[in-house]
DNA sequence: AAATAACTTTTACGCGCGTCAAGAAATTGT
DNA sequence: ACAATTTCTTGACGCGCGTAAAAGTTATTT
């Protein structure tokens, strides 16, 4: 029998041994890669931009070695980084987490990396959270505001730094686009929704909501209501802040005990107020519905997550997170790349499609 | 009349024209302030390690100037950067964003900076995560894993490489501390209330959960029951991924409709499930609560923020966010302070308070 | 008042990478 | 095969700040 083959001198092959070693810099792995630091550097800048040999040799080297850049010195250096701020003002909200979640995944997709953050439902978390994002560099911000809160100036000096896309919540002028909902084309059709099927609403809402959309939507209410002959009532809670569902139950409980409504139909400024009204219902004993055995028909807005399980199912618009989400990030990609802002501010306004549940 | 101090020659004073222009890096803003580079960075490393009268001196040039460290430049050549990565597996859940808010503010209390994180419920998104925070090289991360799909490995490399505190969901023998609830004593005390107060529970959960919390508690009933001496029945619906309500809803409809239960009370491994259930149980008829006119008791666990406002109002064990978000951060920060790894991993398992309202 | 301690200034280097310029090498076109 | 073009290498500088050593200054102690 013969032996052969039995094992190079010298000890185990150089790769193998290198393939522990931790690589520290960029230097050393271009020494590994068998490429200059230049061209290395170029390569991680955009991949298709050095020759395909090359950008192969890089990617072998790459999936021995697992280096990364260093995010620091990358970011320092570079007088743009591919950073996007995401900033919600209520991250406990499930509405906001969901949107956040799409605007997130296509800003990945899109090469950047999202930091997401909230203003909790502060205006000083607001402005802390611009001044954060500030000292970040970013490529571009998407920014849902606080609304009513919000500390103008303070966004104002920011947008006019760093591009903006303004989401959710309009601040008229600010920023150098708005994506959001046709609140007047959603009140509509559900205005005409509830007419067509039973008696019209009145409309249910925070005496000082934080956010704008709230005073469009009364708006449209008073618009669409006068446009079809019907008289309009307001019931104005007491309440601010965030906690919706907390004032919806709170003030819906003394509301439907005072027996003010002029009709058997409300339409709640948004869901999170429907919720709290229909547990107000719930504990009062009215049976919620469509049907003749129904004391009261509830109506929501924006087809927040969990209304598909209330009890009865919420009858709602549904906001269109997804064009939402994706106009937002598009109109900000665009922004970046031309790298100019632009002249005169684009809004996009996206219909509601009606959702029609047992609620309502 | 005489007319005196009519102001000096020599033009605006030169501080107030240099309060215009932009400090662009420390040097400048040393200069301005009339202290060494070295000191200004010495500030703002830890304030409290310069003299007095120099703390006030650069206090005052930063009143004037509103220069901050360039964050990138600071933390390429610190050690360890002032960042603490929070991860949870799903943002969109409530609960999730409620603790995870609490956690980012005591972060910035301590004076670090928060970066949140979700995996949005999947295992390929919880890994490009850990390796995105890695190259931030956080001081700390709190890490609430997804659980049985968490990818074991990938999070025992990263928790090598960072201290980290695991919460909400243990992965056993991983990270430097866990700090959760204690399901046992949460089930226990859930299990007496409802068999006090009526008859013995059926355990609602589903065949796949993602948590591990879910399995904890199954045995936690299995083990009260025994003890109590009532026979056990587990009601495993099928079902996978974060859609929990949607998994109550669909599933709980066809148990309500096959009349499988032993009892008339049914104890869910968490409320969201509980919360699909209940519209289950409205949509069905079934009346809900533990009055005589009552078909159905539904408990829950956890005290999702939602839940005060389900119809009836959900009964339920509060998880105790206060305490496992301040003793997470905590643990963490002594963990940084010492600048050591334990060598024992601490556990940290907090006691759940019975919240009695309508359903049970 | 002198001695000691505590702090600050000066000077200098290094972190890891973006980027530029000049020249070398490889690729493409004809 | 040669020129034209594209791509790469070499060498070097700069970004803004942490940090160290040595020398100078100020505050505290006895």
């Amino acid at each position: 029998m013969e032996i052969t083959g039995a094992g190079r001198a010298g000890g185990a092959p150089r790769e193998a041994r290198l393939a522990d070693e931790k690589v520290r810099n960029m230097e050393q792995f271009a020494a590994l890669s068998g490429i200059s630091r230049p061209t290395v550097s170029k390569y991680f800048n955009d991949p298709a931009s050095v020759r395909d040999s090359t950008r192969q040799r890089i990617e072998a080297a790459l999936a021995q070695y697992e280096y990364r850049p260093n995010i620091y010195a990358v970011n320092q250096n570079r007088q743009l980084t591919k950073n996007i701020g995401i900033m919600v003002p209520f991250l406990a909200d499930p509405f906001f987490a969901e949107i956040a979640r799409k605007i997130e995944t296509l800003c990945i997709e899109a090469g950047f990396r999202p930091i997401l953050l909230s203003a909790h439902g502060a205006p000083e978390q607001e402005v802390e959270n611009l001044e954060n994002l500030l000292s970040l560099r970013p490529a571009g911000v998407l920014l849902a505001p606080l609304g009513r809160a919000s500390d103008r100036g303070a966004i104002e000096k920011f947008c006019a730094q760093v591009p903006t896309v303004l989401f959710d919540s309009n601040v008229d002028g600010v920023g150098d686009a708005f994506v959001g909902m046709d609140n007047p084309q959603s009140i509509d059709i559900m205005i005409k929704y509830l007419t067509d099927t039973g008696e019209p609403p009145v409309f249910f809402e925070m005496q000082t909501p934080p956010n704008p959309n709230a005073n469009k939507r009364r708006h449209a209410y008073l618009r669409a209501m006068e446009q079809l002959g019907y008289e309009p009532q307001i019931i104005h809670v007491p309440g601010a802040g965030w906690e919706f569902e907390d004032i919806g139950f709170r003030e819906g409980m003394r509301v439907l005990s005072e027996h003010r409504l002029m009709t058997n139909t409300i339409l709640c400024s948004n869901d999170r107020l429907a919720i709290g009204l229909l547990a107000a219902a719930y504990e009062s004993g009215l049976r919620v519905g469509r049907g003749t055995g129904s004391a009261l028909r509830i109506a929501g807005h924006d087809d927040h997550p969990f209304s598909r399980f209330t009890c009865p199912s919420l009858t709602t618009v549904a906001q269109d997170y997804d064009s939402i989400a994706s106009k937002g990030v598009e109109t900000l990609m665009s922004l970046i790349e031309s790298g100019s802002r632009p002249a005169n501010r684009e809004d996009w306004l996206f219909a509601g499609r009606l959702i029609t549940r047992n609620s309502a």
